[in-house]
RNA sequence: GGGUGAUUAGCUCAGUGGUAGAGCGCUUCGUUCACAUCGAAGAUGUCGGGAGUUCAAAUCUCUCAUCACCCACCA
């Protein structure tokens, strides 16, 4: 990351398609060289003979031209066979110092893309990385750490000699030419030679990148290296992606003037969309470089974390992700771990220079992968590792920059505590102080006994150590009681983009860490992974800065209260679903609170008493209240209470934030709150009494089961209310079970909530005023229904409007009304509109009429009642035969509406 | 290029085999003593298209289309 200046790992790597152009060289072949391009069709037949000096080659990036070790084709491409083997020129730089680069083959060219030649830069191109390195190419860096050109080492003439000098090996190892005389192989370079070489031009030295490429581009094209095309050439317009317009033409900063005779050729740069690597927190064009880092061989580690989530020792909630999870595991790569930072966990690992790796003194290499390295939890481990195992007197600890030492063994071995001191000024100050001058022998025996080490500068990923953070919280490595009591943990929640980054790492690290001889099931960082929804904006774009598109929380916060966002998001996080935020939902919710806000304002002001604990539970409501509304209400809070929690074991938020919403709104407020005030402001004490208790009761349960979906408001009314302590410290009412759901009491209750249901209905369809109080009259109704309607007619009369019922048949002129078990007439005189309930009638009875052809289908087919499930089958006929019944009602009642006409 | 998911009321979304749902919005009515940030009533759907499996499909299978996201080294 060349922002950063950091090694990063491919997971912070974010490819970005972005516009870009393909540029199309020409590499002369070596000593004005020519061949006969030939270009058949698949039958064969040539279609296009040139002799040609050159190879063409295309690039997206042509300043990586300069650390090319070689031009690869396919060896099964016959246009290129005959020059295989032979060197061609990198067409930039000095034209007296122009680099040799061998034609080589490989599988990796794709003859039918390009000119089908591609050009092999090592070190800076993953794929060239590779063939380099089967192809024994050497791999020359060209950027800093900056991605600027290099400006270190030799000037360009002396390194391209050196580079020259590898090539031709090359050929003579690789049989392409004969071995003069007297030619010992020098072999390879050696990677540390090879990075030490700079091939960057003396005048690109120091250049942005950017500012390189441009250059390069310039140069070629001036010197008519650049493949020339006719103006008119498709190439030059056309997008790869066939999107026309998105890559902007050419500019100067690209380079790629024209500079030809010929008006009519143009440079072949075609425009191309590219996908360039991005660093995901610096933006930045990632450059890919040959660097030396840490590695985890993830490979190693991986198979318990994907072992654990298949036995289903830890579940990944929604379960879609456990696919995304298991094909990044199945795929995993290396993972780069060492970070050229100055915050984060030093790596532990210290260096001897001038050490091999068995200890013993005489790398002179200076490079430091293939020296001794130890790796300890701090200096003094390394030391008394370095003591005991190599038998040294003396470990010295250096800082890592102190190349004096590290390139130079000798140094090394002498370096005093003063640490600038050379072998030179050794030997002086040696002399000074005793007269005689050291010789090799008692120098080597000196350096033998004494070692100097350094650390390695580098730091640990964050992600890799927050990779231990179930371990590292709770103690570990000692053994200590929270380990015990918390690890594994229960859940981890968290969002998709973190699966890879942290989720998986802690999976593989803690199983790897612990003791390998625990099962599995105790090496597991956590039981369940909840991985939330993201929110994202009402295009289902995810929300980010760059695209302005943020809802900011505390905005949205401002404006509704904390209480309803936290609800919303509550209500909306269906499981596998990212949630587009509505801020007219909010407002709903908001108003929800205000909702029940007024609820405990009523009871306030109907003399209930709050209780401080709610110790009563299921088991002893039945004999501490009598009432039917009360006995109902208390099996209703049960019902909600086991949704609820149901729904939060599931991690089914929107479940539970859903159940309770209708239970406080729909089943409190609309129902009982209205059925209640008769009871509240009745003369009967015991009664008075008891329907405030239980509103109390009714009351508590919402706050606490609403808290954690509002903590603010549920924790306000139960201070207002006077409650001792705070709501957070309560318990959660798991007492409360559906035992204390009363069947008798249910029944009732619904039946009077439907009775009124219809008479409201059939009232504001025939437009009967809000305000006018009327009788009814029941035609016929069963026992339960006449039970369920006398017991409560007061609530049936306030609610409904009417003041009496009484038993009868339906005058003419009645509006007709069925509900469960029963037919009812309100009768309205003259008032009524015949056309109207007739309308009203029909279209209810077309209703049913299409509710029961459907279920007369099914009942009468006879494969139904023989495969499907008996309750199936017994639940369609009795509900056909409900609809059957309420269908012969309003037929009677449009019978008797016939009559009136 | 590979993969994953989505497509249901005007909008935002629930609903994995058995009578299509919620909130918001919309229409009508309502200033009675918790609440107009409210109450009552109401309208609204070829469940993206097509094919298949099944007694029965929004739900399972295949396919097409569109959208989104993740992964990926075509110079």
């Amino acid at each position: 990351d060349p922002h950063f200046e950091t090694a990063i790992s491919d997971l912070e790597v974010e490819n970005i398609e972005t516009p870009g152009h393909m540029w199309h060289f020409k590499y002369p072949l070596a000593g004005g060289a020519t061949y006969d391009y030939v270009e058949k069709d698949e039958d064969g037949t040539v279609l296009f003979t040139e002799t040609r000096d050159y190879i063409s080659i295309a690039t997206t990036r042509p300043e990586t031209m300069l650390g090319d070790g070689a031009v690869a084709v396919h060896p099964s491409d016959e246009r290129y066979a005959p020059i295989v083997g032979q060197l061609c020129e990198i067409p930039v730089g000095p034209k007296d110092h122009r680099r040799l680069i061998p034609i080589i083959t490989d599988e990796y060219p794709d003859p039918a893309f390009g000119s089908g030649a591609v050009k092999i830069t090592g070190a800076h191109d993953f794929n060239d990385y590779d063939v380099a390195k089967r192809g024994d190419i050497p791999c020359y860096r060209l950027m800093d750490t900056k991605a600027a050109m290099r400006a270190d080492g030799a000037p360009y003439a002396k390194a391209a000699a050196t580079a020259q000098r590898a090539a031709e090996a090359w050929l003579i190892r690789h049989g392409h030419r004969a071995a003069p005389d007297g030619w010992t192989d020098p072999g390879p370079l050696s990677e540390a030679e090879t990075d030490a070489l700079n091939l960057v031009p003396d005048h690109l030295r120091g250049l942005d990148r950017f500012e390189a490429r441009a250059k390069v581009v310039d140069e070629i094209t001036a010197e008519g290296l650049a493949v020339m095309v006719p103006a008119t050439d498709p190439r030059l317009g056309a997008t790869s992606a066939g999107r026309v317009g998105e890559n902007p033409p050419l500019d100067a900063s690209e380079g790629g003037e024209v500079r030809t005779e010929d008006p009519a050729l143009v440079p072949l740069v075609e425009p191309k969309p590219i996908m360039q690597p991005h660093g995901d927190r610096s933006k930045v064009v990632i450059e890919p470089m040959l660097t030396d880092q840490w590695f985890v061989d993830t490979d190693q580690i991986v198979g318990p974390a994907i072992e654990a989530v298949e036995t289903g020792a830890v579940r990944i909630l929604p379960e879609a992700d456990k696919k995304v999870y298991f094909h990044w595991l199945r795929n995993i790569e290396p993972w780069c771990i060492s970070r050229q930072l100055w915050w984060g966990h030093r790596i532990p690992v210290w260096y001897f220079p001038g050490r091999n790796p068995d200890g013993s003194a005489g790398n002179t290499d200076g490079s430091s992968q293939d020296a001794l390295t130890i790796c300890a939890a701090s200096f003094a481990d390394a030391e008394r590792i370095a003591k005991e195992r190599f038998g040294a007197d003396e470990v010295i600890e250096i800082p890592a920059d102190f190349t004096l030492a590290k390139n130079n063994p000798m140094d090394a071995y002498l370096t005093n505590a003063l640490m600038e001191a050379s072998v030179e000024e050794f030997q002086k100050n040696e002399e000074r102080k005793t007269g005689k001058r050291l010789t090799e022998a008692k120098l080597s025996e000196i350096g033998a006994r004494r070692m100097v080490a350094y650390r390695d500068p580098d730091v640990l990923d964050t992600w890799f150590s927050s990779g231990l953070w179930p371990l590292g919280t709770l103690g570990w490595p000692d053994d200590t009681e929270e380990l015990a009591k918390y690890f594994p943990t229960s859940v981890l929640i968290t969002g998709f983009d973190i699966l890879f980054f942290w989720v998986a790492r802690m999976m593989m690290m803690q199983t790897s860490v612990l003791p390998q001889d625990t099962p599995l099931e105790a090496r597991i960082p956590f039981k369940d992974v909840y991985v939330h929804a993201l929110v994202r904006d009402e295009k289902g774009k995810k929300m980010s800065k760059s695209l302005g598109n943020v809802l900011d929380p505390l905005d949205l916060i401002d404006e509704y209260g904390a209480d309803a966002v936290r609800f919303t998001l509550a209500a909306m996080a269906a499981m596998g679903r990212d949630l587009k935020l509505s801020t007219q939902r909010i407002a709903g919710y908001r108003n929800f609170g205000t909702k029940l806000w007024n609820a405990v304002r009523f009871a306030e002001m109907n003399g209930v008493q709050f209780r401080t604990t709610c110790e009563t539970g299921s088991e002893n409501i039945p004999q501490l209240v009598k009432i039917t509304l009360n006995r109902w209400i208390i099996g209703e809070t049960a019902r909600c209470r086991e949704e609820v929690d149901a729904a939060l074991a599931a991690y089914r938020f929107d479940d539970a934030a859903n159940a309770l919403y209708r239970f406080v709104w729909n089943v409190v407020c609309d129902w009982y709150v209205e059925f209640s005030k008769p009871l509240l402001q009745g003369e009967d004490a015991e009664i008075k009494a008891e329907t405030q208790a239980v509103t109390g009761w009714v009351l508590e349960q919402c706050m606490t089961l609403l808290h954690p979906f509002m903590p603010f408001v549920t924790e306000e009314l139960w201070s207002v209310t006077g409650h001792d302590g705070m709501l957070v410290h309560g318990t959660w009412p798991e007492n409360i079970t559906s035992e204390a759901i009363d069947k008798k009491s249910e029944t009732e209750i619904n039946w009077v909530v439907g009775f009124i249901e219809s008479i409201r209905s059939a009232r504001a369809q025939m437009n009967v005023p809000a305000g006018a109080t009327i009788p009814v009259i029941a035609v016929e109704w069963d026992d339960a229904a006449r039970d369920a309607a006398t017991k409560n007619l007061s609530l049936i009369q306030r609610l409904a409007r009417i003041d009496t019922i009484t038993d009868g048949t339906a005058p003419k002129g009645a509006i007709a009304v069925t509900s469960g078990g029963g037919r009812f007439a309100l009768p309205l005189g003259d008032v009524i509109d015949v056309a109207q309930e007739r309308a009203r009638l029909e279209k209810s009875m077309a209703k049913l009429e299409k509710e029961i052809k459907g279920l007369e289908g099914r009942t009468k087919n006879p494969n139904f009642a023989a495969s499907a499930p008996p309750e199936v089958v017994e639940e369609t006929k009795a509900n056909l035969a409900a609809r059957q019944d309420e269908a012969a009602a309003i037929q009677a009642a449009l019978d008797s509406l016939a009559e009136l006409e």
